[in-house]
Order: C-alpha cells, then sequence, then structure tokens
DNA sequence: TAGACAAATGCAACAATATTGCAAGTTAAA
DNA sequence: TTTAACTTGCAATATTGTTGCATTTGTCTA
C-alpha cells in the first residue's frame, strides 16, 4: 500500500486494511470522475459488496470522500479536498453530469455562491449539477 | 374527477383513467411540494406500484411533473408549471431539501442561471439544491 | 351509439440498490 | 503479547425500479 494511500487513511483516523487502500488508490486514480459503487464492485470483483457500502460510509463519514447528487440513480461518490475532516465537509463546488457517457466530474474551479432564500429557511449545504455534454463527447 | 383534473389532463395529451386523476389530486393538493413514489403507494393504497411507475413516468413525458433532483435515495416529483409540454420543460428553479421533516419543495422565486463552464462542456439543464432547515422546522 | 383500435392497467417475474445482525478475523494500542 | 475495538464476510431482508404479456379501458370514427 503506497504512502500516500496510508498517509490519507491515518489523517482520517481510518483503519489501514487492505480493502480501504484499493477503494482509495481507485479514487486517487479517478482524481475530479465520482465512482458508483456498481464500478467498485466491477474493478474488485473479489470485495464484498456490503464491506464495499461499509467503506463508503466510513470514507464520507471521515471526510475523505463525498456524495455527488445527481440525475441518475446510483449514488456517486469523489474524492474530497484536504480540508474536509469528519466534523466537516468542505465541498462547495458544482458537479457536472454527462448525459452521453454518463460520466460525473467534480467542478472546483466553480463553487457554489451563497443564494438568498425565503424567510425562515436556513441552508446549510447547497448542491449545484450542472447536466449536458461532457468536452470527451463533444466534437 | 374534478374539472381542473380532466382539462390539465387533456392539455397534456393523457387519457382520462382514475389513476391518472387520483394521482394527479394528489400532486395538486402537494403545491410547491415535492412526492416520492412510497408516498403516493401510501395514499393510494388499492393502487398497483407498476402502474404508479408508469404514470409517473408519463407524467413526466407530458410535461405535468418533473423530477426534482435530491440527496435524498429515492426520487421525488413535482408538479410543473403551464409551461411545460411535451416537448420541453422549463423548470428553471430551486429545490429546498429540509435535513430534519425530508420535504422537498420547489422554490419558483429563485431561477437557475447560467453558468460560467469550461471549454467543451454543453449545459442543458442546470440543478440548484438548497439542503438545510425549512421554515416549519426552525424554531 | 356501437365497434375498432390504441393505450393503460394489473400481475408475475426479475434486476438493481441498499440495510441490518452476527460470528469470525484483523488492527491498533497498551 | 494481550486486549479491546474495529472491520469483514456472509446470510437474510428491504427498498427501488424494469420488462413482458394478457386483459381492460378510453377515445375516435363510422
Ligand atoms: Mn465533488
Ligand atoms: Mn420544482
Ligand atoms: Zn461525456
Ligand atoms: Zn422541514
Amino acid at each position: 500500500m503506497n504512502q500516500t494511500i496510508v498517509e490519507l487513511l491515518q489523517r482520517h483516523e481510518l483503519r489501514k486494511t487492505a480493502m480501504r487502500g484499493e477503494v482509495l488508490k481507485i479514487f486517487l486514480e479517478a482524481g475530479k470522475q465520482a465512482i458508483t459503487h456498481p464500478e467498485l464492485e466491477q474493478r474488485l470483483p473479489d470485495a464484498d459488496r456490503i464491506t464495499l457500502y461499509r467503506t463508503l460510509k466510513a470514507f464520507e463519514d471521515k471526510g475523505l470522500i463525498h456524495q455527488v447528487v445527481d440525475s441518475g440513480n446510483a449514488t456517486k461518490y469523489a474524492l474530497c479536498n484536504d480540508a474536509c475532516t469528519e466534523h466537516r465537509h468542505h465541498d462547495e463546488h458544482a458537479h457536472f453530469h454527462c448525459n452521453d457517457c454518463g460520466k460525473t466530474i467534480c467542478l472546483d474551479s466553480i463553487t457554489t455562491s451563497t443564494i438568498q432564500v425565503p424567510r425562515g429557511f436556513k441552508v446549510q449545504q447547497t448542491h449545484l449539477v450542472l447536466e449536458g455534454t461532457c468536452n470527451n463527447c463533444e466534437n
């Protein structure tokens, strides 16, 4: 298990297990691209489905990945930036969902700005999802 | 079946059936609040689950309701405004999802504005989801 | 108003996604 | 090395969604 992975797990108070190492490796390789549970299953054929669910949950709880709101059916996850911790996520950026290839990517450059809401409402988090055709599918 | 409901179905080229009447009635009563499939099942205990799915699909296709992107697990739907047709939806507004009561409502007053995306990306639709505490749960 | 025809429904079967409980194995810390 | 807490794998179960097909219903036209 490479050094970056070990450090990331430790910094987020996650025990260093084989499964977590492999899953985190996949997220690091995916970079800005969000990943679904089925994709992980495919890339780790020997991994137990249920443990995968729990791994994702643990990663999310500890601020290592964030859930991506998306018009698709299956939940997607992507790597957080360094600022996210167990106590607070800082994923104030938009996501782009391509209707052609189905990929969803984090657009860190687009931050979700504060929006005026009706009286009595309190906003804790904002999700901005852009749907269309990605630069790879556009020609 | 009341007159408003009959007119709405006809305007959207939907055959007037008992099931559709009841489902549409629930949407009209819900107003700005989005509804999930399970909620419909609960409110219409005699309705067939599968037919409900197809009813929602038909309503969406014909521009009567729109799907609401949400951080929850189950898909939500809400009434469209009059401008939506079979050929095009015009649901460029934000949605508020309350983490306390779980309700999701349409915020028609907040329209999704155009956002500058990276080169090569083409945006077809924008979803803006605000998550927090609604005016009813706040105290 | 009585067919004809297309559309909608109900049921069965199945697929995909997700949660819980528990025993056994593993990790980290003392 | 021992211990305690955490993680895993498996079974069972729940939830959400899709497809095929025979039957019923709604709408249109003669
Ligand atoms: Mn992201
Ligand atoms: Mn809406
Ligand atoms: Zn694409
Ligand atoms: Zn609320």
